[in-house]
RNA sequence: GUGGACGUAGCUCAGCGGUAGAGCUCUCGGUUGUGGUCCGAGCGGUCGUGGGUUCGAAUCCCAUCGUCCACCCCA
């Protein structure tokens, strides 16, 4: 049976089994973020439009091609996030955030959503997990977000990843870095694949991280070009950046070439990069320019979002060991009419006594429930006959060697919990 | 948005013009109230969908939807 739906291009069915990655990211996000004092915070999927095209930027495939965006019945043209951070900073200036002692620390975990066509780790809808920090210039912030950021997934427990990282400057410095650059790109024109042409026109800097073959070598080059033409202050802070990670034992490699897809983004970028695929597992970067563009106090920022079901894929590559979902502590199996009715009161009970409860009160041969016990990987297995029923007992059976102790109704609980004790052992 | 591969049972796949198959899963059974192993039986598919070619199509053709891969881009 096929049915009549599919589910939409891109999207998935994250089912039962594979909730366990799902828990083990969302558990450890929250403890890692907490822990370094980052506050929760829950903003809307979607938002006006205009929200993503300023901040994200006109010129970016996000906004040029990648929006979900209608009109509501209002004629309002809303669009379905395509990232977490023009909404955070959004949020950050509509609740007056600003006035708040800085650094104002947030973090968020949610979907996004993207029209692009689906691959490996790619999807219409997909989930990050992101931090921002506003109200604090200082390039010890840049180095603590990339910290945090990396003990988040060492605490996932995944290995082999690196940290690229590079600056492009200021605001302030923009038009010169640009300049030089087009300079030199143009003086190599005729070399330069057709988009990356395109891109020096309306978006010199993202030649740099053209995959075009041709553009390999000038690509390299102008990397240098940017690095040189960084103004005195912006070097400074991004060589401090450094020399903090250094101290906070991050390894990093630096990527000259390295410049990331949205328009807001000022001095540092980074990314996490997976090195066995090479696929970015997450970025981010600083961007002080933005909360200006979207009318707020100027106020600067840093922040970093991270792919989860790329993060998942590589827990899995890699076998991290990732915990087990809920198990069965103790089944409880019934047989005839008086035992189901006891059956409901014996699940209560242990219920109640903390323990996780199984059963299968729909079906009726013991086979088939001690059957469904073991696929529940049940340690313990309560038996319950007409005969229990009669002697107000019960049996308890260990589904581990198949020993077996008949015990009173009154002294249940307390044998099941020794008996789940002893098998800790 | 471009190029390529592929859509057959819940899952993994075989069949590639002549009445739908395997393995796994699932359900039941292997005598009286005992699972995981083993053995047996059974359930389950209008072969993604819609057209077309043909006496006849899962098999050929077209379209469409979806999946995967590369590019583009990104998380």
């Amino acid at each position: 049976m096929k049915g009549k739906f599919q589910k939409p291009r891109g999207t998935q069915d994250i089912l039962p089994l594979e909730q366990k990655y799902w828990f083990w990211i969302e558990d450890n996000f929250r403890a890692v973020m907490t822990a370094a004092g980052f506050g929760r915070i829950i903003f809307p999927t979607f938002e006006d439009t205009a929200l993503f095209s300023r901040s994200v930027g006109e010129e970016t495939d996000i906004v040029a091609k990648e929006m979900y965006t209608f009109a509501d019945r209002g004629k309002n043209s809303l669009t379905l996030r395509p990232e977490g951070t023009a909404g955070v900073a959004r949020a950050y200036i509509e609740n007056g955030m600003h006035k708040e002692p800085q650094p104002v620390k947030l973090y968020y975990f949610g979907p996004m959503f993207r029209y692009d066509r689906p691959q490996a780790g790619r999807y219409r809808e997909f989930y990050q997990g992101g931090a921002e920090l506003f109200g604090e210039e200082d390039p010890i912030v840049d180095a603590q977000m990339i910290a945090v950021m990396i003990k988040f997934y060492k605490k996932l427990g995944l290995k082999n990843l690196v940290v690229q990282i590079n600056s492009i400057g200021d605001a302030k410095g923009r038009p010169k870095l640009e300049k030089a650059l087009v300079d030199f790109l143009s003086a190599h024109r005729r070399q330069l694949s057709a988009e990356s042409k395109r891109r020096l026109a309306k978006n010199p800097l993202r030649v740099l991280d053209s995959k075009e073959k041709e553009d390999q070598a000038i690509a390299d080059e102008a990397g240098g070009v940017l690095l040189d033409n960084l103004s005195k202050e912006s070097k400074t802070y991004f060589t401090k950046v450094l020399e903090y990670l250094d101290d906070m034992g991050v390894k990093y490699e630096l990527n000259p070439r390295l410049v990331r897809g949205l328009d807001y983004y000022t001095h540092t970028v980074f990314e996490i990069i997976d090195a066995s695929t090479g696929l970015a597992l997450g970025g981010g970067g600083r961007y002080d320019g933005l909360m200006k563009i979207l009318g707020g106090p100027d106020t600067p920022a840093v922040g970093w979002a991270l792919g989860v079901e790329r993060t998942i894929d590589c827990l899995k590559k890699q076998k991290v060991d990732v915990p087990e979902g809920p198990s069965v502590d103790v089944f409880v199996i019934q047989l005839g009419d008086e035992a189901k009715k006891k059956a409901i009161r014996v699940i209560d009970e242990l219920d109640e006594a903390g323990y996780s409860v199984g059963h299968a009160l729909g079906r009726d041969s013991i086979k088939a429930q001690l059957r469904v016990a073991d696929r529940n990987q049940a340690r313990l297995a309560v038996i319950l006959g007409e005969r229990e029923v009669h002697d107000k007992s019960a049996i308890i059976r260990d589904l581990s060697d198949g020993s077996q102790e008949s015990v009173a109704d009154k002294s249940l609980s307390a044998a099941v919990g020794r008996k789940l004790k002893e098998k800790k052992k």
